[in-house]
DNA sequence: AATATTTGCGAGTGATTGCTCGCATACCAC
DNA sequence: GTGGTATGCGAGCAATCACTCGCAAATATT
């Protein structure tokens, strides 16, 4: 276990206080997200997202006390557009029989991470090495509550865990699926075809399971 | 695009001719998959992969031109002893029903990948910097057949096309969520139920899809 | 206007790391 | 033994990168 880092402190060095600092801090983010998506881990030295953000490397150290500090408001920055997005969509589609509530969801999947398969997988690797399950937790919790709700009344309706576990699932193989199409360069209506496929087919295995 | 690497020679060196030197060359693949497994990427250091090998860095540079050969070489016997356990497994499975070939598959990879997410998130990561895809497509596409042998049995016969979509996303499926839940330390036996409830579940979808 | 405080700057530092190269050692032919 | 070759070695080089610190500019306070 030698190439874990230790665990300094990650949050903002100094909270910002002004509204200047607090759109300089998403500037921040936002530049080194982009940096991200184009170039992946290598790319992303303190320097050049200084570069990108128009600042000085000095000032981006007021803002954040090391570099994991950055890639941690990315990653929180993606969780929560993830959960908030999840969550419109969960609600937009209440009622709606299960096939096409389930490609809604497997749309924004491909809309929201299709051609983003290299920060997608950057991030899914440092959410590892810095070991933020915990702290992503309360973001995955809303995720899975929202999907629960949309199938839940397809399922079975005494098994509430049933439906939790069936949420995380299929949150996973959907984003699973569509990431890795996205990496190939496969063409989008064949992987929307290909992973609602796999989605319906998977809870009506489901379905079938509680009986 | 910054971040990306020339693509320099990634083959060895000097091929390994007497027999001291080629397993010379599988020590130190073996020594650098164990530090990658236990450290991740960070831990790959060259001056470590010597020291774990017994060797000097020195004679690493005899038989990889650079780190990155080392790295490919892992990949590649990674990718070899998959394609190898999984044609095993299917042709042992032959004839069997479906739930129970799909279910060795399942354990396979369980068995296979269930204490090496870190390895295996490496892995996957550097398949992408390195963009090795087309290298490694003979593998894959012995492991799609061998999978596609398993389950050609219980699909529609007069659709071939269907076979290999299904087996790709057989295999991605299984493998995403074996190192998901490994990667969060769920239960072996849950993890299987689970996996296994997916993969049936897909299955069933394409028989019915084709009709 | 004068002073104090905060904010911004970026050249430079120390540490790390991939990799080289000149030298030593082992092996071989005679 | 002697000369020649192949193999092994590891100190050190050059490049990279995260991060600091002393100074300047801007802003607030009196």
């Amino acid at each position: 276990m030698r190439g874990r880092r230790r665990s300094p402190p990650v949050s903002p060095r100094k909270a910002p206080q002004q509204d200047r600092s607090r759109a300089l801090v998403e500037w921040i983010v936002e530049g080194a997200t982009r940096i991200l998506a184009a170039d992946g881990l290598t790319g992303l030295t303190t320097n050049r997202v200084a570069e990108v953000a128009g600042i000085s490397i000095g000032s981006l150290y007021q803002y954040f006390p090391n570099k994991d500090a950055i890639v941690v408001a990315i990653i929180e920055r993606a969780q929560r557009e993830t959960a908030t997005a999840v969550e419109a969509v969960a609600a937009q589609v209440q009622g709606a029989p299960l096939a096409d509530s389930v490609a809604a969801l497997v749309d924004l999947a491909i809309a929201a991470q299709y051609d983003r398969s290299r920060l997608a997988a950057a991030l899914d690797h440092e959410e590892q090495r810095l070991e933020l399950g915990a702290a992503l937790a309360p973001w995955h919790e809303r995720v899975r509550a929202a999907i629960a709700s949309v199938i839940g009344g397809h399922l079975p309706p005494d098994a509430p865990d049933l439906v939790l576990e069936a949420a995380d699932d299929l949150f996973l193989l959907v984003r699973s699926m569509v990431d890795h199409a996205g990496a190939v360069g496969l063409p989008r209506d064949q992987t929307r075809r290909r992973v609602l496929r796999a989605a319906l087919g998977y809870l009506e295995a489901c379905r079938r399971a509680d009986r």
